[in-house]
DNA sequence: CTCGATGCAAAGGCTTTGCAGAAAC
DNA sequence: GTTTCTGCAAAGCCTTTGCATCGAG
């Protein structure tokens, strides 16, 4: 019989069903929990973060400060939706010359950017029209 | 002899005064101290909560879990400089026509957006090329 | 035996709230 | 007297950490 799988790989496994883009640590652990993979909250947060550490999901903080977690695949901004709470990809709205243009225009270095739309996800904004 | 203000009349004034852009509890309490208005931190805490709540200033939340006020003026965007932790405002670069092609492209409704560029500000930028 | 993974409980960092006294009107 | 502002202390909410155990190799 197959033995039980390290929690960050059930994690990543989890993750790659899509349920959600974006997961807070007990949607992990709910999820988790829900595939007979049962794991203490500090263990959910702790592969989490290492996964996070070493690049292979992406953490993303909001207001309502709570942490989520999705997979680094390319980038892209997101939008939180007001009425399902999801946190769902959107493409990237900054391209490289209006960043430029800030930087010129404001003596700012840019790094990155984080951008976070709030409004209705497709499925909320037709249901409540 | 004048009477002692309010709190919130202090801090209104303290963050006209422009020593930072945006300010923490920490930093309104600070200052406000600083010019003889001791508070306690919940006073400072309520005070601000109310004005944004009225609208006066806006409360702003990044990353590092401390919340940022500054005065409500015109709608802008943000660059948190990773030298100096300050958060300096920078100009929207969100186009109108830009937001609606997304929503046509993603079938999403946007309310509003929340960017926050990371990088240096033009003072560290100078200090360290 | 050694090291990473896990569970449990406790500690942290900031934010919020409850309650009572002081101040304003 | 009634409402608003304050201070103090206690809770809350999530996130983190310390420590001991467990299990694979």
């Amino acid at each position: 019989m197959a033995r039980k799988p390290l929690i960050s790989v059930a994690m990543l496994d989890l993750m790659a069903r899509r349920e959600h883009h974006a997961w807070t640590l007990e949607d992990l652990q709910a999820g988790l929990a829900g595939r007979g993979a049962t794991a203490n909250f500090s263990t959910v947060f702790r592969a989490a973060e290492k996964l996070a550490a070493d690049g292979i999901v992406l953490k993303v903080l909001l207001d309502d400060g709570r942490a989520r977690f999705e997979l680094a695949d390319a980038h892209h901004d997101h939008l939180h939706c007001t009425e399902c709470d999801e946190l769902v990809p959107v493409p990237c709205v900054i391209e490289g010359a209006r960043a430029s243009a800030l930087e010129a225009e404001t003596g700012v270095a840019i790094r990155e950017h984080r951008i976070i739309f709030s409004g209705l996800c497709p499925a909320c904004r037709e249901r409540r029209p």
